[in-house]
DNA sequence: TCTGATAATGAAAACCATTATCATTTTGTA
DNA sequence: TACAAAATGATAATGGTTTTCATTATCAGA
């Protein structure tokens, strides 16, 4: 069970321990199609181990940002959002409607080809023009969802 | 010169009056081709108007913010950056590249045929399928710029 | 199995960009 | 000029995140 995961690898080629925390914090992870917070986690992580204290759940996920494993966005509404990469989660590359009016954040995994084909244009041209190795993008869109529309 | 600008005419229509503080503001904005912070305004503004507090400033770029003269960008560097609107600026419609190491944020102005036909076949996809109304989106390309890659 | 070095952790305090409060000043209008 | 509404600055408060530091857990070697 311990190194059986991918991560397992990575934590031990890392120099890093797979700790009970750790642990928890990428079971969470795993088992939501959601965008959490730290606090989220914490929450989610405190049901079941009540020790763990949100500076672990904090200094966690900046771990996990490191060696690769989670993403952090920042939507622009307070506090951060964390998802898995795509590498180490069971979604398929996407990027994220936003909705202006109550902050929901959907996944949206259309046209991929088409964008793919315009990334690594625009990334191939970035490296040719400015010398700047590009390795990852980020695409959020912008506007109301039905239910606010309705209201 | 005080309603000749399209911001004056904005604000008029929007019931704001056009203040020392916020011409102030807006000249910084105008006079510069950097992703400025709110504290990078105030210092800017502070050498001619001592007076102008940071607190205004805040105020100010939200407003600018809500009536559309500034976007506002949140790079994830702790602080949020403000730039025109392609509609007030200068600057043609872009993008950013944004070094993980040092930081930098670099406009990008190319390939926006290509980015426009994407941009719009996801966009249409999104209100067809989710009926999602989508305003404006952000493109972020992360890696490293050509002068920490040879640090 | 013991032992010492190192890594990980939790509680609490500190940090720091941003926002709220509130008394005062400025502005547009009658 | 007088008055109401809007704008402002100093200050305090907020709240997500990070630091600090003493304690605990983990692993490698003896
Ligand atoms: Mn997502
Ligand atoms: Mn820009
Ligand atoms: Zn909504
Ligand atoms: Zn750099």
């Amino acid at each position: 069970m311990r190194d059986c995961h991918k991560w397992g690898q990575k934590f031990q080629n890392y120099g890093l321990r797979l700790t009970i925390s750790r642990e928890a914090i990428l079971e969470v992870l795993i088992n939501t199609d959601k965008h959490l917070s730290a606090e989220d986690i914490f929450m989610a992580v405190h049901s079941n181990n009540p020790a763990i204290g949100l500076t672990t759940i904090y200094r966690t996920l900046e771990l996990l940002k490191q060696t690769g494993i989670v993403t952090k966005f920042e939507f622009g509404h307070g506090k951060a959002k964390y998802e898995l990469t795509e590498e180490y989660s069971k979604k398929k590359h996407h990027h994220h409607l936003i909705c202006k009016k109550c902050r929901k954040v959907v996944d949206y995994t259309d046209f991929i080809m088409e964008e793919k084909e315009y990334i690594n244009k625009a990334a191939t041209g970035m490296q040719n023009k400015f010398g700047f190795d590009i390795d990852t993008h980020i695409i959020h869109f912008y506007g109301i969802c039905p239910e606010c529309k309705a209201e």
